[in-house]
DNA sequence: TACATTTGTGCAACCGATTGTACAACTCAA
DNA sequence: TTGAGTTGTACAATCGGTTGCACAAATGTA
């Protein structure tokens, strides 16, 4: 049955009314008596009415969509962060369109560019890895288009943000395995172009000296933290004369592809060297022993994240750009609590 | 810089043109002369020119955006799925809207509502786990929209579908392990109102008799197949007064429960019991032994829902819904090949 | 040279809703 | 009874492109 749409003309002819009316019952405009809208609405229902959603966009400018760019949506941090997003989103009225730049900075502009031409009422972003120059996210903000970034942040007027606090994620990490007795702490950081790991390097810094440690940059090694560097970066710190005892990993992934060159070279886990990471992907609870992290708080990220984006379309033009802390949760595992009988 | 929007009509003035024109100059009609081509071209990007999705949609009836229905995001199967839609969709033109019906038929709905309403061009969709009328599936059809359905697949007349050879993938699985020598070999089945469970289901039987083995239901336990059921499941099976020497699992993350169940219990794999799973999500190869798995071809899969997608809204009306089967591949890890020392 | 085609652009309707304004009918107070 | 205020609906413009059709100019053909 190759159905016709019904649009509000139909309604309207059908009881003799303006589209107009029709239009105003549907929305429960206050003017509009109380029996046009039931007669409106039933006769929407029984004729299937569906609002055209285009229509309706064109003309008040809204479209009910909301963007979202993450770097990958295979890592459950950011399915999760979207899956918070679409929650508050779609309980608002709003649909979600997301778009990934695989960590591609080209990838991010073209996305962006999509999105804003597809006239969404909002964007919501994390920024991709290898990201020197922040110009086409001004551009959001040039467009007068509500900007949310979240986790992977940078510095753009009048946008808001939604991040953990990674200083004190770091920091907690750290501590936890100076208290249980490892000394030697290296580092996987990420690129120093985004706060996140800036911070992460920080709280790992401050932690090892406000408990008597010394940092060591031989120590630290940076990379994009994905499994493979974990494995490389791994492989180098085997090289030093001095052995760390311990690694805090930015990054869940990193640390995945360290204990796997730990175990292809036969060290015990977490008595020849402890892990930490960070993220709490699931992933990190199947492993063997499981991996000490870092919890982001990724779907009340992505809550949060919307949930600004709503106040700040509903609000009456008093806006101002807010920043959100969330505070995460160190996650303990076998990777970094030495066993009883040692 | 509050940039007012610059419109067809702004290029048009400026030129002393109409702004049909302008449109048709702008899209490449063949009617339109090089120069004045040229000079419209020039001048859209002079000032800034991005075309309004919406208005073009109305108007032409296209949105140019793809729907798409996942059961969850934080599968790496279906996420990089998207992925490959994702690909292929963008580099035709079109913007992707994501959705997740947590495995649930009324998000499903609601997703699926949503969707028309925004006027979608089309929709992929994998359907939930306890889906048991795919009336809203129907309803695409009746509204004219391109359906194409991937993985999780019902029948649905003119619709499309794109799936792996369940049951061969199956059927390899179970071959393997009886070759490495397992003779007692379990399986947690899925739900049954879904074809890929179905199919597996039955690549593990005729795997079974074609090898001289008999069928044997208490062998098999039904269930959602997520990491609990997994465990639950497991627990069942060693109720047994005879226990199986092998499990193949309809789902990784099913498989994973029942490796730690059994590594609670001492049970060594896969001497005492070999395991393989199907998806090959990236932490079976995290975790020890390494999980075999059957691998689905997410990417591809993905890009091959778009395409067929595509080649439907294209075609010249002589559209016939296709069938499209993809070849799973095994992937041999440690937990279902017995040491050489043994 | 005259007629048929082709080429290039303009005109105006249209997609389907939203919304400012106009206006008739009704309510109410003085 | 009359004027002010309310209530309920209609009119028509509008959002910004797209597209069928008309038509003049240019080109081609016999």
């Amino acid at each position: 049955m190759p159905q016709v749409k019904t649009t509000i003309y139909d309604i309207a002819k059908e009881l003799q009314l303006t589209p107009s009316t029709v239009s105003r019952a549907l929305r429960d405009h206050p003017r509009i008596s109380r029996k046009t809208k039931k007669a409106v609405k039933e006769m929407a229902q029984q004729m299937n009415y569906q609002q055209n959603n285009v229509a309706a966009a064109l003309r008040s400018g809204k479209t009910n969509i909301l963007g979202v760019v993450v770097p990958r949506l295979n890592r459950s941090f950011f399915s999760s962060i979207v899956r918070g997003v679409e929650e508050v989103a779609s309980q608002a009225g709003y649909n979600v369109m997301i778009t990934q730049s695989n960590d591609k900075s080209a990838n991010e502009q073209s996305n962006i560019a999509a999105l804003m031409q597809a006239q969404v009422d909002g964007i919501l972003a994390s920024v991709a890895m290898d990201n020197q120059n922040f110009q086409h996210y001004q551009q959001i903000i040039d467009n007068q288009i509500p900007l949310v970034l979240f986790d992977r942040v940078t510095d753009i007027s009048n946008a808001s943000t939604v991040v953990i606090d990674d200083y004190l994620g770091a920091y907690k990490a750290v501590e936890h395995l100076i208290q249980q007795g490892y000394r030697r702490i290296a580092h996987f950081a990420g690129v120093q172009t985004l706060q996140i790991y800036k911070n992460r390097l920080r709280g790992y810094r401050d932690a090892l000296e406000d408990n008597g440690l010394t940092f060591d940059d031989t120590l630290v090694v940076q990379s994009h933290l994905k499994l493979e560097d974990g494995t490389a970066s791994m492989r180098q710190l085997l090289q030093l004369d001095e052995l760390p005892d311990a690694l805090f990993a930015a990054s869940d992934f990193a640390a995945i592809g360290a204990m796997q060159v730990l175990k292809e070279n036969g060290f015990v886990i977490p008595e020849d060297m402890a892990l930490v990471g960070f993220m709490d992907e699931p992933f990190t609870s199947f492993v063997e022993p499981g991996l000490t992290t870092v919890n982001q708080l990724s779907e009340e990220m992505g809550r949060f994240a919307a949930k600004i984006f709503l106040e700040q379309v509903n609000g009456k033009g008093d806006f101002v750009a807010r920043k959100t802390v969330l505070t995460p949760r160190l996650v303990i595992r076998g990777s970094s609590v030495k066993k009883e009988d040692d």
